[in-house]
DNA sequence: TTGCGTGCAAAGGTTTTGCATGGCA
DNA sequence: TGCCATGCAAAACCTTTGCACGCAA
């Protein structure tokens, strides 16, 4: 369709250029903002959505959604569509992290939703969310304090 | 806690009855507000919010975030909590259809995850994206006909 | 009678849009 | 030069909150 992602601006470049060097970085589009400020590259909040609208479209962003009224988060999806495409992820509900999992269990997964159900998963889009082993421990430890 | 969920109004009640006669419902606030309307029972926006959360609160309505600025989704949950925690959701991005999915092999994939990488999958909040079949077969359809 | 529930309006937050200017090609 | 990208401010959007009144218990 368009192999043509537009000018090739500072502000893009920059980016860019952010996600690459944080590859595991996932943040909000203020966030993101914030970081560049930082990096001496001032950017309009329009720009970054802009910008990151037509990352998620090139797919070399992803956008999570947690709860509405939140902000969303972004982060870098590779320059070949394959880094995080391929398997599944897992975020965490106490401490916000998100775990890449590629799992042979999670593409037969996939591979049985498709045969038996007739639903293609997009990988891209889908998160699992929970609770990790530190936080669930964490967890743990918090309420049997509170049984006092 | 509080198995007490307070007074018994007019506007409650109209809420959890719609939800009990349309248990595969999963509809926004405002559609609420509006069907609520429809039924003759006016309510106010932020009471549907409030009682709403209330609901979501003692786990008779479930809530759906599908991408942030958009609104949520409320679902009925059943009385019993098992009704829809029990089992995995399918949601098609291009009609939004909710699959509901109980199957052994989504179980195992819980098991799988809590077991091998030590996470706890919060069935209620995760909800996996995709295709499904009428609308992946809708979608080749079309792009075949642009192919002129 | 007490105090929670309601509804309106206003505030809160994130994201989008309009428009004039600036920069890429 | 033409056109897209930028950035500011304002709008749009969903949701929450403040406050006076009404209704359940």
């Amino acid at each position: 369709m368009s192999a043509e992602n537009g000018y090739r601006t500072r502000q893009r470049a920059a980016i860019l250029q952010y996600f690459q060097s944080h590859p595991h970085a996932h943040l909000t589009a203020e966030e993101l903002c914030d970081a560049l400020r930082a990096d001496g590259i001032s950017v309009g909040k329009s720009t970054v959505y802009r910008a990151l609208d037509k990352l998620c479209e090139a797919g070399t962003v992803r956008r999570f959604t947690m709860s509405a009224g939140e902000s969303a988060c972004y982060q870098y999806a590779g320059g070949t569509k394959e880094t995080c495409c391929t398997h599944f992820h897992l975020k965490c509900l106490v401490c916000g992290t998100l775990y890449h999992i590629p799992c042979e269990h999670l593409d037969e997964l996939s591979t049985h939703l498709g045969i038996q159900h007739n639903f293609t998963v997009d990988y891209a889009k889908t998160v699992l969310y929970g609770t990790c082993d530190p936080c669930r421990r964490a967890l743990l430890a918090v309420s049997k304090k509170s049984e006092t």
